[in-house]
DNA sequence: TTTATTTACGAAACCGTTTTCGTCTTTTCC
DNA sequence: GGAAAAGACGAAAACGGTTTCGTAAATAAA
């Protein structure tokens, strides 16, 4: 079947193609009984415009695009989910693309929007993304940018972030007052903005708490989980002194952590307490139940998504910013 | 900054438009040396085409549909990952949308297919689907539609699927084998698919074995997580006879039984062994560790991908059918 | 009644690429 | 040396909407 077009209906009742038009976009040119009559024709035939005509002549494109390093996880699928919750209700659609914590990905598809296929993006960094510039030359295009969790502090742009500091902060001191004493820190990149700000909050509960940081605690893990199990696992066997609490920058370090104890026969929270930054639901009943640091992933997306239409919209939201608290949730792994 | 077109780089090198279009395409008509010269300016200038033109001079999109319920869940987020590879190595875009699980929202997405938005869709129906209609509409506006994972066999399309019948079967007949008498079947939808599939093993099983099949056993679980707890809880408190084993045929009633059985002090799987489909990682780290039935979601997001391609391309697809197995993997959960 | 205004519609340009036909040189071949 | 062929490019028509600018008729104001 062909898809009909407005010259289709235009054709079928004698009327002028911008007619049609104006009719189906509810103008105020057109006398009600012609759009009752082009909405009843429309109707019938199964008209649908086309999406693409339109973008081409109106310079916009009512889709907006998603940047995300992976989709498999749970901070980012529930953000995606209320960003989406918020596109829909305004009438967007949302081109969700993965860099796989790739910058060489993120680059490419940051060049691709260049192209006025997105009339804005929402974007959490790649752990490799060091430098702005492909960031600055799309935003150079007039394509808003507004980062959600993983911001780049180097670009200046409207940002949608947590409390990772405090997060950070108050996760090691949660373990401080539980009665740990050797507290070592997972992170993911030596350069992401949320992994560097939780260990500052660390370090700076331990320092509150009058506990030495050692450079030693900080145990830099990867993309790749055979590897992070190694590493945790020796930094597990390490003796005096050993490390008695252990805080994890980011979800998928949760299965490694538990895995390795488990096969070290060392027992949470007794022999070492454990505190995840995730939003697994499932997180109730591992055993023991783990402690998290839960972040508003949905609200995040939301907000983020919000604040992308006021920009697409025209209004300068450069310098907003804005934070939703993480929350610290007590639960077995963690409590003596 | 101004986008820079076609017309800004013949204007710039004393070209017609159509000269700087063959070039970029590296037509036969083009010179080499006018080539050259086109591609340097178009790489200094930052040129990149826009896509809405393209898509509507070529009336293709170089972008597919995926139309899931869900993005939080593990079997359709790796499922993805697997659509989006193949895609995006043959350079096509990826418009995920959410269905939430509600016909309603499936049919809006589908009649907006219609448009010529995307060149094909994959699908993974909602559980209140019950009609193809809308999926034939699309069909017949000649835009191909693959099933991956849930279809509706009323619909004659491609599809992508894996072996629900007999994972069914095996997650019961492992439960019988491991002294289980009184199994429950955990449903989704009465009228899905791969629901109805599993169950359809869960019987047969059950039969194979010369166990009775008792309509109480099978249980209707909903789309809400408050509500499924109240039901498993119910479920499992029933005496003579009392269950001693579960068949969970979706990811999201994990931590529901878990909990259920946590909150009612029954032991796993000492009182109740429990399988549960899911493809979560972390099932390794629950205590006890989750057997499951792991299905192949990145495989099929790829076959599925693949399948989809060559149905864009021409050939048809219709009556394809694939079938990847899932895999047993028993642990801790099931085993005495 | 004449003029001004409103109402309802149409013609045509436009958005940026692609592609089909020319057309003008230059080369090749007999 | 003349005809045929090949090479290199340009003009213009699409693709399907949107929007600006006319304009004819109907109504209101003077």
């Amino acid at each position: 079947m062909k898809h009909v077009t407005i010259r289709a209906l235009a054709r079928e009742l004698n009327l002028s193609v911008s007619t049609i038009s104006k009719a189906l976009r509810d103008s105020y040119e057109i006398s009600a009984e012609t759009k009752q009559r082009v909405l009843a024709l429309a109707a019938t035939l199964n008209y649908t415009p086309n999406p693409y005509a339109s973008s081409l002549r109106g310079k916009k494109s009512r889709t907006i695009g998603v940047v995300v390093p992976e989709v498999a996880d749970s901070f980012f699928s529930l953000a995606i989910n209320g960003i989406e919750s918020v596109m829909k209700a305004m009438g967007y659609h949302v081109l969700i693309c993965l860099t796989h914590e790739q910058f060489d990905n993120e680059k490419l598809i940051l060049k691709e929007f260049q192209s006025g296929r997105v009339d804005g993006v929402l974007l959490s960094v790649s752990r490799e993304t060091l430098s702005g510039e492909h960031i600055r030359d799309l935003a150079a295009q007039d394509v808003p940018v507004v980062f959600f969790d993983r911001v780049l502090d180097e670009v200046q742009a409207a940002r949608i972030v947590t409390n990772d500091f405090e997060s950070g902060y108050a996760a090691t001191a949660h373990l401080v007052e539980n009665g740990c004493r050797e507290i070592v820190y997972l992170g993911i990149s030596e350069s992401l903005s949320i992994s560097n700000r939780r260990m500052e909050g660390y370090r700076q509960a331990l320092a509150d708490h009058r506990l030495p940081f050692r450079t030693g605690n900080v145990v830099a893990c990867t993309n790749d989980a055979a590897e992070n199990y190694k590493t945790v696992k020796k930094m597990l066997q390490r003796k005096a002194p050993r490390p008695d609490g252990i805080v994890a920058s980011v979800e998928k370090l949760t299965t490694t952590v538990y895995q390795a104890c488990n096969d070290l026969r060392l027992r949470i929270p007794s022999d070492v307490k454990v505190v995840c930054f995730s939003n697994l639901e499932i997180a109730t009943i591992l055993h023991p139940s783990l402690t998290t640091i839960t972040q508003p992933a949905f609200e995040m997306g939301r907000a983020a998504a919000s604040l992308l239409l006021k920009a697409i919209k025209g209004n300068n939201v450069m310098s907003a910013e804005m934070v939703i608290p993480s929350v610290l949730i007590p639960r077995g792994s963690s409590t003596r």
